[in-house]
DNA sequence: CAAACAAGTGAATATTGATTCACTTGTTGT
DNA sequence: ACAACAAGTGAATCAATATTCACTTGTTTG
């Protein structure tokens, strides 16, 4: 007379956590963070109000994970589009370009990545999401200026500037 | 035994109808629409809650009319901008980055006045500022294209277009 | 000063949304 | 089938806000 939660039930467990984070993410998408109440998740998820705390301890922390999932993806894309093109520059532009196409695609979700007032705990990962995009477009500036493309006094502010640009 | 409204005392209520419009125009710029509670408010205006609805039947009204505040703000000033340069390209440039500029230095304003989920009576005033952008750049791509300094098909989706980069 | 009216007050009420919890249902191993 | 445990439920509770309203204070005029 044991339990022990085996594979099926660990993955169906798991299912409904996805299920939960998709269509959080859906809504964050249409409306931002304040438009995934609760009980909205909930019911596009097919599942009671109380089931979401089973997998989360809090709203905080769901959407904490939403945006952690967004901005991984938003910052793939963008890395990928650096490695597009020839010279520095063009892949520079395509990194700039391909920001602000999807940012222009999912406009709500942009700016509720970017501005909209959250949780204590999101804007912690706010914060280091920004160093790592400022990074990426660091490392592209540092190798321009290795292949005498820019001259630049100062890569690091350069790449934050940039970054500070396309949060607007 | 009568009473007419003096005009002391009507522009002491001018005042105190000022002086919460511009806290709220504080807190919105310093935490979009959320964080201007009516509470808050009147906190910061030293009055009472109940005071707020004797100068707004609502807080969407007051929202409202902050926003119309501060869009007026942002519009003077991107129009401003296009009068500055030589060439019509210089003007046009001139306007984005100071549309760019405005909403890096107060990002959650930006936010707020662009992309925070509002009231319905907020979306419409919304709606009718995207219109008087996309004008202000329809009518500098129009004067470009009579000076031949552009080629376009459509000014007036060019525009649009520009004012969707923006809001970007 | 007293009547008439407007501005101002803030506690009470209403609404919305997050969180909890006692309970029910489903799953596993004997 | 039963014991043990986990997942799921949803109504109740808590918390934060907008809104109302009976009352108080201030201003103007006769």
């Amino acid at each position: 007379m044991a339990y022990r939660p085996t594979e099926q039930t660990q993955s169906k467990k798991a299912g409904t956590r996805e299920r939960i984070l998709k269509e959080a993410r859906l809504l964050v998408t249409q409306g931002g963070f304040a438009a995934a109440a609760v009980a909205q998740v909930a019911r596009q998820s097919d599942i009671a109000t109380g089931t979401i705390y089973r997998h989360f301890p809090s709203k905080a922390e769901l959407v904490a994970e939403v945006f952690r999932h967004a901005t991984e993806f938003e910052l793939a894309a963008v890395t990928h589009a650096t490695q597009q093109g020839e010279s520095c520059r063009a892949r520079l532009l395509s990194a700039v370009e391909t920001f602000a196409d999807r940012a222009l695609r999912a406009p709500r979700l942009a700016y509720a990545l970017i501005a909209e007032p959250v949780d204590p705990l999101v804007e912690k990962e706010r914060l280091s999401y920004r160093f790592a995009y400022a990074e990426a477009f660091e490392d592209l500036i540092n190798e321009a200026m290795a292949a005498g493309e820019f001259v630049t006094q100062n890569p690091s502010i350069s790449a934050a500037a940039l970054v500070g640009m396309l949060s607007e």
